[in-house]
DNA sequence: GTCGACTCGGGTAATTCGGGTC
DNA sequence: AATGTCCGAATTACCCGAGTCG
């Protein structure tokens, strides 16, 4: 029963985090955790602020199950390696919790979301991949594996990005026409929330005119395009001239990544950015994003109605 | 135009700010929150002076989605329709986190997920297929839209898959290869996990013979095909033989539904069983299903706390 | 009028507050 | 400087029988 509280109190965060009442109010009242209080004057704290804490601090988690999070999982028996293989076998198997419980025990644990994609999730559906290709996992067991695959991904979502805050830099992201793979996509998408863009991802196998189309019109800070498949190496090349003259237009970076695509491919498109990894793909968003001002609510009037 | 006079509930306001019934009543008494009592002494709050409470104490509505829609007003088909249309528009908008809210809103507001998928999300998905043909959607807000409305669906699992139990009937199911609709057979996965049942999606798009596969393999109690989609009828026909085989074979139940079948495609298919609607077809699932330790499987969207 | 769900009061146990001391 | 423990007062959560709502 992993019920989502939202909000815990402070006795629930010091015994998962091992610690006394009062060292956690302290913690609290030096900002380090952001909270609220009641009416009455109790402190309230949302677990994701409290995972968010421990990615910062350092901190270990000594017993997660009292915020509603996967038992423990005691970080130093989690290599990432280790994690890679649980997780290879969850998916082959179907086991939807395994999958989740295993990413957000790394996310507690301090491992940050390029991390964890780069080194466990990427590699184990790389992995996968292969035994497909090689007869050992059957067409159904790929398939559901790539289902769970994106349920977890948007658990993670739900865990770290609870509310939205106005002020951010849009982005949107897709893949191209054919190349149907959902997943790199979408952890791009999560990515950038996590580094605090209003991220969208318009999801997979869409032609370049529409996203011509949707970059003119939405005009985002941001676009990202995953290539896992490259169809037509011409007809790409094509396809990014197009892309680029569009981003161009609307003053919007460009960002392409993915395994289907080298920096060779691009040498021929200057201002085209190229990553080879979450983590590349991490650094190059956060080198234009400066927004110290936090917690803004504002949601007075816009989730009603 | 109807009034915007919505009054709610102690429990809703006490389940929307995360606090006990008897701690609202104790604020409301001290006179923290305007309210007004019935004839008979009941409390009631205006959701305006909700809000200005809120502004004034700083706190954070841990539900929001409770007060977003007057569900006090309760099951009347003004509040599905207006549903169906607001989500529509948050669908075509892009506004990913309206779709999720509503949908949760109005499970709260004591609709069940067959109303909800048969009256709300897929008749505004139909909506959308139709401005789309017409041109008045774009691609990108189509796709996006998918992308917004599978976000959504996982969200709900997540809440409504507490965790493997075991002693539950598993169930698996699939579109066939050419149907990409992924849609409809995640919301027939969820409609079986609310009842109780151990449901996995195994996605879209998936030849018929990994299908058989995995029936013989998996030896579920119950397959769901959806079909929104046939490129050929006549290999449709035969696919249905293979399954319903394979089902026979291993004694599992076999359902199919969605738009693009009717019940004569299944005339000479006796035992294949078909639903026309979500209702139908959670009624069809629970026609057998009996646990004896009766312990309400059924969406337990109370919020500990 | 019946009935299930909800709410009313009010009481009790548990939690949290802020501060002080070790 | 940081943490753990103890304290009285305040706040909150849980519980119950009786009454109300729709």
């Amino acid at each position: 029963m992993t019920r989502m509280k939202t909000y815990v109190s402070p006795r629930q965060v010091a015994r998962a985090l091992g610690v006394s009442e009062s060292t956690l109010k302290r913690w609290c009242d030096r900002g380090l955790i952001p909270m609220q209080k009641t009416a009455g004057g109790h402190r309230r704290m949302a677990v994701s602020d409290v995972i968010a804490f421990l990615r910062d601090s350092g901190q270990e988690l000594a017993q997660p199950e009292l915020l509603g999070l996967p038992a423990a999982v005691g970080r130093t028996q989690w290599t990432l390696d280790r994690a890679r293989d649980q997780i290879l076998r969850a998916l082959i198997d179907g086991q939807h919790d395994v999958v989740s419980e295993i990413v957000v025990s790394l996310l507690v644990a301090g491992h940050d979301l390029p991390a964890i994609f780069d080194t466990v999730v990427a590699p184990a559906l790389h992995e996968l991949g292969e035994r497909w290709s090689c007869g050992d996992v059957v067409i159904y067991e790929e398939r559901r594996a790539s289902e769970l695959c994106m349920g977890m991904l948007r658990e993670l979502r739900n865990r770290l990005q609870p509310s939205r805050r106005a002020g951010r830099q849009n982005a949107i992201g897709a893949t191209l026409e054919h190349d149907v793979y959902t997943i790199p996509v979408t952890m791009a998408e999560l990515v950038l929330l996590d580094a605090g863009w209003n991220a969208t991802s318009l999801g997979s196998n869409l032609p370049v005119d529409t996203l011509r189309d949707a970059i003119e019109t939405l005009r985002p800070e941001l676009f990202w395009l995953s290539v896992s498949y490259v169809e037509n190496a011409a007809t790409f090349q094509t396809e990014l001239v197009i892309l680029k003259c569009a981003a161009e237009t609307v003053g919007c970076r460009f960002i392409v990544g993915g395994q289907a695509v080298t920096r060779s491919d691009l040498s021929e498109f200057p201002g085209v950015e190229h990553c080879h990894s979450f983590r590349g793909f991490a650094e190059a968003i956060e080198s234009t994003e400066a927004s110290p001002s936090e917690d803004q609510p504002s949601r007075s009037l816009a989730l009603s109605n």
